[in-house]
DNA sequence: CTGAAAGCGCTTACAG
DNA sequence: CTGAAAGCGCTTACAG
């Protein structure tokens, strides 16, 4: 099926080894007319290198691999292209192998160990908290992640995510509401503890409280975004301003409003993070933090590819996020005749 | 950084030969004794073994390629979720190859035969017409694919795209509708011609027509359909019902008929293709034609892994769509109180 | 400018 | 039950 090097070699007359090294472009091994001949000779026997013979003598397969939690949640998917498209560029190919849950992460290391992958790029918020992936990978394998490693000594390429959580209070805070609720991501994780610190202590320095009834957690699915927004509106529903901690899930939340019949955001507003490409087209149109996958995902991968070349790479990067002002969010009706304009007007 | 056969086989006092065919689980090639002395040395030292190595002496990587055209796609990311399963199920990595617009695949090929892989998975509607990519693909490597290939000759494992048509238009018929629309996806694409045409014959079956000027092609973006929506609202609004061509597109559209002050479904009532997890979650909750990704993922996938191992297999297989009837389809408004009764009744 | 040797880490007959 | 040989397809010094 495929043909060799000493297949190319004998065709235009050389050793294989010399064709090895005009094949693999070494200057000036042999004159122009040889190199011709084995070029062509090779091109028409349809030659293939054998990546796997050179990455057995190099010892190192050009490979990197992705470990992934969830390929077909639309922000992780848009870390994989990007990191995809940054491996490819610099002629890396990539392995990707998925942690089900319930998995054992350290056997999808061995796995990629065994392919001998130059290093991995970790995308795999789930794992988060499980010490089995640091574990597996500190030391063995040239590793960078996008999310947190427990136990450290990963670098992260990540963003900001209190800042995110800031970002979001500060602009509820500038419209003028006070009564605010929130529905999270699952409380074990890092981004959402951040972003909820974020946001409630934003809260707390414009002298608001953010009752810990009017906290509803959530697990990043529709389903249950929908079910901790009809938990909220059944507890206390007199808020004004709805902090979600992500796209996804605020099109759980803006279905959970709509059967309640509140408007958004006449009657609620309501601000998200993540800024999916289809934010805009939802109604309303959404509000919410943009958070620079693609970006980051590119990052990553560079970072990943200097540490796979020894070169030094920063323990983390954060990349900065922005809000995006749609049509989810107002000032609250109430206040919006009494007390807001001043306060608006003074910031 | 890695040890060898050699290492654990000398740590447990035999040959590498010999270690090498107990850690490959051979039976009865020693006592019980030597093989519980060579695992724990295996395990003792950290034996990763070395597919390179492995893959070079059996002439297969245990590796299949998924060659894909867009990650971040919702509909193709269940194909890869799926593929993956299957082939780690069997033992198989994944060597995932995007090709990027105005790529040559050829390019992505070539990458694959390089490393070795058993076989190639193609998830890749846009290349569907791309003479380069079947001509690159057939005799030199096992393929199967999502969607149709230029040229023939590799098996395709899909769904019946005519009958998906036909069953949206045969669900806006039962209901009584008889001014219809449509937002395509490119029209170059099979199964945007199948899904009309099944649409398009339903139609004329019944005796109704689906005015050129009320068909707006769009390209699968939001933006894509958001203006071939308001192309034809502009054209000629009287529509009452509209066809659209997968439930990404549907959100677009969605948007442009809000813009436009029609609700739905008493302006206008919508189907669309796939059933995506948001679909029961829009604004209104979507009526579409369920198509199986996952399933059809995991067909492929198996269907691959049959071709590698040189077994028969199926030149097609078609998985079935169904209609999920939700929010988004009624009777027209001016028709449910005159003809569409009795019309239905005789269905 | 070209060739021959050694070796990467394995598996698979083949001997004993 | 265990070992030694041959070879997979390359690359990388080293000679000439």
């Amino acid at each position: 099926m495929y043909v060799s090097l000493k297949d190319v070699a004998a065709r235009a007359g050389v050793s294989f080894q010399t064709a090895s090294k005009v094949l693999n472009g070494h200057p000036g091994v042999v004159s122009e007319r040889t190199r011709g001949r084995i070029l062509k000779a090779a091109k028409d026997i349809g030659y293939v290198p054998n990546a796997l013979a050179r990455g057995l003598v190099r010892q190192t397969s050009l490979t990197v691999g992705v470990l992934i939690d969830d390929v077909t949640d639309p922000a992780l998917s848009q870390f994989i292209l990007a990191a995809e498209r940054t491996a490819a560029a610099q002629g890396h190919a990539v392995l990707i192998v998925a942690v089900e849950p319930g998995m054992d992460p350290a056997l999808a290391v061995r796995k990629m160990r065994e392919h001998r992958v130059g290093g991995a790029l970790v995308i795999a918020p789930s794992l988060e908290e499980d010490p089995r992936l640091g574990m597996a990978l500190r030391g063995p394998l040239p590793a960078v992640s996008v999310n947190h490693v427990h136990g450290g000594g990963i670098p992260l390429v990540g963003s900001d995510h209190g800042a995110t959580g800031t970002i979001a209070a500060e602009h509820l805070l500038s419209l003028g509401h006070r009564r605010f609720a929130t529905v999270t991501g699952p409380r074990g994780r890092r981004v959402v503890r951040s972003r909820h610190h974020g946001f409630r202590n934003r809260l707390h320095e414009a002298g608001m409280r953010l009752s810990p009834r009017l906290v509803a957690e959530a697990d990043w699915t529709l389903t249950g975004a929908f079910a901790a927004a009809n938990r909220l509106l059944e507890t206390d529903p007199a808020f004004t301003a709805l902090f979600v901690h992500n796209d996804v899930m605020a099109v759980g939340v803006l279905h959970a409003l709509r059967s309640h019949g509140r408007r958004v955001p006449d009657d609620c507003s309501i601000v998200s993070c993540d800024d999916l490409e289809l934010a805009p087209f939802l109604a309303p149109p959404l509000t919410t933090v943009h958070v620079p996958f693609q970006e980051t995902g590119e990052q990553a991968a560079r970072v990943l590819l200097h540490l796979i070349r020894g070169e030094p790479v920063p323990s983390r990067v954060f990349l900065p996020t922005h809000l995006v002002v749609r049509d989810s969010t107002s000032a609250p009706r109430e206040t919006s005749r009494s007390a807001v304009p001043a306060e608006h007007g003074s910031l």
